[in-house]
DNA sequence: AATTTTAATAAACATTGTTCATTTTAGCAA
DNA sequence: TTGCTAAAATGAACAATGTTTATTAAAATT
C-alpha cells in the first residue's frame, strides 16, 4: 500500500510549496501584495488550487505565523543553557530584540497582525505558541526570585512588564510610531532601556 | 463677497459630514467594513464625491487619526494641574489606560495601524501629534528628576520605558496576544504593573 | 439669457478573496 | 488495452474593494 503514502507525501509537498512561496512573497512584498492569485501564478497553479490545501488566506498566514513561532521558540531557547537566571533574562531580551529587528515582517505577523489570530478563532483552536514562549520568560523570572537576585514582586506583573516593554518598543519601531528619534538610534536605545529596566528590578 | 465664504463653509461642512460618517462606521464596524462605497451610500452621495474632499482612503483615515489625537491630547492634559510630578505621572498613566480601554478602535488607528502613517509619508507632512503627546510625558519625567523624586537616569530611556510598557500591554490586549490571561483581569493587571514600575523608578 | 466655473456622478478599470460546476488526471479492475 | 472510479486541478463567475475619467447637472457670473 505504498500509493496512499506517496499521495500523502505529495500532498504535504504541495502544501509546503505553497507555504514557502507565500512566505517568500510575504517577506519581500508584504501581506497585501501577497495575493492568492500572485502565489498561484508563481507556482504555476490555479488560484482555486490553494483552497485544496488551505481553508482560506487567514489559515495560510496562520501556518506561516505558526512556523515563525517555532523558529522563535528555538531561537529563544538558546538562552536556557545560561545558569545565572539574571544573566539568562538579559540574554533572552537580547535574543528577542535580535529576532524582531532581523525579521520585522515575521514579528509583525506574530505579534501585531490580526489575520492569524482570527484564523485560530474561526477554527476554534487554541494558541499554544504565544503562551509557550511566554512561559520561558515566566520561568526565568521565577528562577531570579528564587535565587533572590530580583526584588520580590508578583510574577505575572514582572513577566508582563518586561514583555510589554520590549514588545511596545519593538512594535512602535516597526509601525513607525517612534519617528521622533533617528532610526539608527532606536535599537541602541532599546538595549539601553532594557539594561536599565533589569537593573531596576535587581534585588 | 459672501458667496466664496459660504462655498468654503459648505465645503467644510461636507468634509465634516464625510468625516463624521466615516468615524461612526469605523467605530461600529472596523476599518475593512468602512468602505468608501458604504460611506457614500450612507450620506447618499456617489463614491467618487469623497475624492473631491479627501485624496484617498488613507488620507480620510489620517483625518480621523488626527482628530483622535487632538482628543487624546486634551484628555491627557487634564493631568497637568497636578503639581507633584510623580503623582502627575501616575495620573497620566491612568488617563492613558482609560483612553485606550474606552476607545480601542481609535487607539488602534492612532498607535497600531499602518494607514494613517502612510498617508503622512505620501503627503510629505510630518507627524506632530505623536511627539506632542510624548512631550507631556517627557516633561513630567524631567520634573520628577528635578524634584529628586525619581532615580537619576537618561530621560529618553525613562520616558520610552514607561511609554513602551503601557503601549505594549495595551496593544497586545487589543490585538489578542494576551489570551493566556482572562480578559477581565487584564486592565487590573496593567494598573498593578504600572504602579509597580513607577515604584521601581522612585528615588 | 448666455456663458463659465464648480460640483457630482455614472461607468469603467484593475484588483482582491472565494466558490462551484466542469474538466483533466491518476489508479485500478476486467 | 479498455472501461470505471475517485481525486486533483481548473476556468469562469461572483461580490466586493479602491480609484480614475469622461460626462452631466448645478450654480455663479457676465
Amino acid at each position: 500500500m505504498g500509493v496512499l503514502e506517496r499521495k500523502e507525501r505529495e500532498k504535504q509537498e504541495m502544501r509546503e510549496l505553497i507555504l514557502q512561496t507565500a512566505t517568500c512573497m510575504f517577506l519581500e512584498e508584504g501581506y497585501e501584495k501577497t495575493s492568492l492569485r500572485n502565489i498561484a501564478e508563481k507556482i504555476e497553479y490555479s488560484p482555486a488550487t490553494i483552497y485544496l490545501y488551505f481553508k482560506d488566506k487567514k489559515e495560510l498566514f496562520y501556518a506561516i505565523h505558526e512556523r515563525a513561532f517555532e523558529n522563535f521558540f528555538v531561537h529563544m531557547s538558546s538562552a536556557e543553557k545560561i545558569i545565572n537566571p539574571m544573566q539568562r533574562l538579559r540574554r533572552m531580551g537580547e535574543l528577542y530584540i535580535e529576532f524582531a529587528f532581523q525579521n520585522p515582517e515575521l514579528y509583525d505577523l506574530m505579534f501585531i497582525m490580526r489575520a492569524p489570530m482570527e484564523a485560530i478563532k474561526e477554527s476554534r483552536a487554541e494558541w499554544g505558541h504565544g503562551p509557550r514562549s511566554f512561559e520561558l520568560l515566566r520561568t526565568t523570572i521565577i528562577n531570579c526570585m528564587e535565587a533572590k537576585l530580583m526584588k520580590p514582586m508578583d510574577i505575572d506583573v514582572a513577566a508582563l512588564s518586561i514583555f510589554s516593554f520590549i514588545h511596545g518598543f519593538t512594535s512602535m519601531t516597526i509601525r513607525d510610531r517612534l519617528i521622533m528619534y533617528p532610526k539608527e538610534s532606536l535599537r541602541p536605545l532599546l538595549e539601553k532601556s532594557l539594561d536599565n529596566m533589569i537593573d531596576l528590578m535587581k534585588a
